[in-house]
DNA sequence: ATGAAAGCGCTAACAC
DNA sequence: GTGTTAGCGCTTTCAT
């Protein structure tokens, strides 16, 4: 193993200046500098990152906890770690991946050993066993997900309350005056994590506004239950021209049955999702959609949590796109 | 911070003893260990990271490598990380996640640098540019997938010559004399991801032997893209009573497809999945299917990996569940 | 602009 | 069964 003793020796210097040619942190003369580049690059040295946390007490290496339960939506989580991988590789950090198993004490594990030097929680609910742990850490830590109490923590999170009342405001926009929520399943609803209530929340309050109807029925995804869901729906509400997704796993399904039932899309039926672009655009029928701004999220998360924003709730904005899924009430029946 | 001295000092033994009492590299009496144990508990000492990464070189920190492109099925690969680092916690080690922004250069900077005492690859392709890397390389490193020249390597994947066998043997033996492969996209088959090509292999392989037809088909996964392809495979093959998919994104819509074109399941089609258990059991029609052993995968790679076990290639032999989507090939129009 | 040297906290000989 | 001690490879004062 090449050592930085190796490599000062090699280019005729101290083992100070290698490390300072290596932090930036001294000014170095441009011969100097390059003799050492020339030499880390003939020997193939590479700093050992053991040695160099002990010294500095930085490991460089942010800690990505993603819990990942049954009924999250993977590919959201995924897009979100591959941002935070990226930024943080931008800035030279590595990410150290713990996933629910071992539970809030991995966090203690892994700051108290200072394996990590900053943690990204992602899958936060309303309220986390992990906080408590979060608000005694020594280290800075990011939420990724807004609990019910934010105060003294840091997050990112879209805001899906203005998510739910951007979806309501489209839809009576365009004369609908009976919509219905196909949610996400019970459990979640159960477990209280926050994104699910604050958008059914979101759309409540505006159609509430704007004198449109709202029925929320949960889903958990699957074909029979997305059946079930819409069967209800239509049960209890006949009228009802326009439905809002916020279930990535029943869009599928709910568009196959409405198709089946001869419900045409936008005609008869408008359908706003919440969800990624891709999922929103690979249907049958293009979505209307709010986006889930997974990347930004991630990036986001790294940057608050390695900049040291101090306690800062960052919601972001809700941007919806209008596709082929949604169109103008339809006229009731006999009108012309 | 409270540091092994400070332990050992409270305890009232040498710093070495607590070192060991830690490791259990050598036998402590009773009677000290307690004493250790008690200082450690009461003082919450946290061995460091890196100062024992320095005196060991031995970071305890396996790397996981996971590309994820995008047509990659993300559910899979998350299974298989899942496994990974579950198993590696059990080992006491923990996970450092690269993605595949940084190229295979990232595999020289983490292992060069002590960082990462092993590596797992996933999604590897027949001709992998991180093989040279991997072969070189001083570390330990399992792959998940089998490249096309695996001398030298230690490997573990689901045997997929040997799913396509048994998809193509199930359906013959229900008399099914033309099936079709509605397969991956066809950049997946350009980039010579070993899976798809080995799958298609033992499907022609078997199917040739057994006296039965076979039509492949790419296929992206997208509702649009299914469509194309069920029109084509009917196009070119009217007589097709049975199907392969191994796209999961594509399963949705090939069921919503034939369903909309009246073909039922099984009775005019019956149709094999390569896909997790999930996947085959929540559609509207539960799945015959091969599962893909993703939790197994990501173990044995850990194990594989940490026991030393030399360049073995271990193919994990394929499962069929026969569920509700396959039955008896149709009688021929105008028999009784 | 560069060197010398004192640690960082732990492990693993080597002693007894 | 336990203690002593010399590093592991790097960062960072303190000097010059």
């Amino acid at each position: 193993m090449v050592t930085l003793a190796e490599v000062a020796r090699h280019a005729g210097v101290s083992a100070s200046t290698v490390s300072y040619v290596l932090s930036g942190k001294r000014t170095i003369s441009m011969r100097t500098r390059e003799r050492v580049e020339k030499s880390i690059r003939e020997l193939g040295y590479h700093p050992n990152a053991g040695a160099r946390a002990l010294a500095s007490s930085k490991s460089n290496i942010i800690a990505l906890m993603m819990p990942l339960r049954i009924d999250t939506y993977v590919p959201v989580m995924v897009e979100i770690a591959i941002a935070v991988a990226t930024t943080a590789r931008e800035r030279g950090l590595d990410v150290l991946l713990l996933t629910g198993q071992e539970g809030p004490e991995a966090m203690r594990r892994v700051v108290g050993s200072g394996l990590a030097d900053a943690m990204i929680l992602m899958d936060v609910e309303l309220e986390d066993a992990r906080l408590p742990l979060v608000r005694e850490a020594a280290r800075p830590a990011a939420l990724i997900g807004l609990p019910a109490d934010p105060s003294g923590l840091t997050c990112v999170d879209l805001d899906f309350a203005a998510t739910g009342r951007l979806c309501a405001e489209h839809l009576a926009g365009l004369g609908h005056r009976d919509i219905a929520v196909v949610g996400e399943a019970a459990a979640v609803y159960e477990r209280r994590t926050g994104f699910a209530e604050r958008t059914l929340q979101g759309v409540r309050e505006r159609a509430a506004e704007l004198g449109v109807r709202v029925l929320h029925r949960p889903c958990d995804g699957s074909y029979e239950s997305t059946a079930g869901t819409l069967a209800r729906i239509f049960d209890e509400r006949p009228a009802t021209t326009a439905m809002i997704v916020q279930n990535e796993a029943a869009i599928g399904p709910l568009l196959s049955l409405l198709r089946q039932q001869g419900r045409a899309v936008p005609e008869d039926i408008s359908v706003v999702a919440v969800c990624p672009e891709p999922v929103a655009t690979q249907q049958s029928v293009a979505l209307t959609s709010v986006a889930i701004p997974a990347h930004e999220m991630g990036r986001r998360a790294v940057e608050l949590v390695m900049d040291g924003a101090g306690a800062v709730s960052e919601l972001l904005p809700p941007r919806l796109t209008v596709r082929a899924s949604t169109g103008p009430a339809p006229t009731p029946t006999g009108a012309p």
